[in-house]
DNA sequence: CTATTGACGGGGT
DNA sequence: CACCCCGCCAATA
């Protein structure tokens, strides 16, 4: 992808408080570039290792952590549960709770 | 150039 | 809940 549409990204993520989460395609809409949520998961998962993004805040439209199975999706969770975040028993997370930006998870 | 591949999304069964 | 299907679009093969 180009190095303008990481950049944006970022910048969303950045503001992304703790104890919230998001989606891709939340987060692809708000950098700009909607219908690019796939793009938005590749971004992330080149992420550099100590980078600082709170990359564990992104879930996927139906409130679960992607790549379900793997050692990233376990330390997603602890990440997300230290955070306060509340995951049902089945790895989900409300979203019309914890989504952000409000309105883009705000019911009706 | 065509085909396949995703940290995805939405709709249907 | 589980699948399946199709649309999406840049990167890779």
């Amino acid at each position: 992808m180009t190095a303008d549409f990481e950049k944006k990204v970022i910048v969303v993520l950045l503001r992304l408080p703790p104890g919230r989460v998001s989606t891709y395609g939340v987060l692809a809409q708000l950098a700009g570039y909607p219908r690019h949520a796939r793009h938005v998961g590749r971004l992330l998962g080149q992420l550099p290792a100590g980078a600082q993004l709170p990359w564990f805040r992104v879930l996927g439209a139906g409130g679960k952590v992607s790549r379900p199975g793997t050692e990233q999706a376990d330390w997603q969770r602890v990440l997300l549960e230290e955070d306060g975040v509340v995951l049902s028993s089945s790895g989900r997370v409300d979203l019309r709770r914890y989504g952000w930006p409000e309105e883009y998870f705000a019911l009706g």
